[in-house]
DNA sequence: GTGGTCTAGACCACA
DNA sequence: GTGGTCTAGACCACA
């Protein structure tokens, strides 16, 4: 389910907070949905639990997940997302990493086909439930 | 010109690496133009000449520059890049990235509009004006 | 075990790379297994860590390591190599040095022979004995 | 007729020996020939005179060439070149080369058919003057 | 404990 | 003068 490379080099808490927010992004992880508490991922992924806890914290600060004491953590509704900051952020990211492909060769019809289709995941999956 | 960020998550040699691509992408810096030399960029950064070497060492492995022992560093004529493999580790990026602009609110007009102006960046700057 | 030399025209971090390039390529050590430290071997061969890591970041840009974090560097499994643009410049290196051998007087049945006996290594090692 | 890769990470030096190498071992520079002298081939190449003595001092070290102090630079007679030690280090250079080679990909019968053209090349060529 | 980054400073190879 | 290697030593991020 989360296939993590252990071998990649980015951490593997990183690479739980970008599966975690794939899944919230695609609306496979519904609005306040219940996540698997700590412990249990940290079983099923044979993961340090401090690890599986640094990857909630993050997602929490981002505005992805809430956790409630005693109860578990939650998907946040997609309305508390928007974050002019955050927007930024990734903005600046996307201009780098665009010009960076353009650069190797990467067409301008590849990146509209590219972009079409992940509109159609994004937005498909968030309005059918 | 550089505005590193000392403070940041992100390593100062990477923040360079990441600069000088720009420079070269957006053709700032022409073909077998010379760059700076390590002491001289050192000073002028106020930073190390080891962490510059690193910097400038990862882009000549990525292809970007090329330097010459007793003479100093070059930028690589662009024909030389193209790398298959590469371009498939940016594409899985930028999946993710737009998935998570778009989420974030983005809409399609703004993606389309960005990519326009990334194309005339880049394309237009490599003809030799 | 490693023999480095100190004095060599080659440096050390390149002589580490090509020592561990043959243990791996001779099977030696197996996939996945984890290399000593490198605050340990950089202890056990009185040589400063920062060129062992030299040597071990060398060796995971080529493909032949891989290391993690918080836990150690290990070896790639060997399907991960395959890289057509780093064959084509070992077989032009071979080609100048197979040249220079048969000026300097080695006979067609000693260069068969060295050929049978490596490949009775490479080949002979890849099966899981 | 040189074709100097000044881009190359090999230094300059380095490739003007193993031209002139290459050239001596295929015989297109006969015994007892002349060499351009150090000044004329720094003009033609435009490169500095001190690289090509340097170049050619190597070479003279290696028994390729000698130099006539007042004459000039001369192609040894082959039978000088045979050397013991030097075989030795190329052979050792050899089987790191051919394992790597091998571990790369490239099978026995593409090693057979470069040493069978390789073989022609050298042996021809030192045979029809 | 393990890898990764960075500094300060020395010395070498090359052109 | 320019890039390249190496050491000694500090401090951080991750698991």
């Amino acid at each position: 389910m989360f296939d993590l490379d252990v071998r990649s080099r980015k951490p593997i808490y990183e690479q739980l907070v970008d599966k975690m927010k794939e899944l919230i992004i695609n609306d496979i992880l519904k609005s306040d949905e219940q996540l698997p508490s700590v412990r249990t991922l940290a079983q099923q992924l044979t993961i340090n639990p401090n690890t599986i806890q640094r990857a909630y914290r993050e997602l929490e600060t981002e505005g992805y997940i809430y956790s409630i004491k005693g109860k578990g953590s939650f998907v946040s509704p997609s309305s508390i997302s928007p974050n002019e900051e955050k927007l930024k952020k990734v903005q600046g990211e996307l201009v780098r990493l665009l010009s960076e492909a353009m650069y190797l060769g990467m067409s301008m019809e590849q990146l509209q086909k590219m972009l079409e289709e992940i509109e159609e995941a994004v937005k498909g999956g968030s309005h059918d439930d």
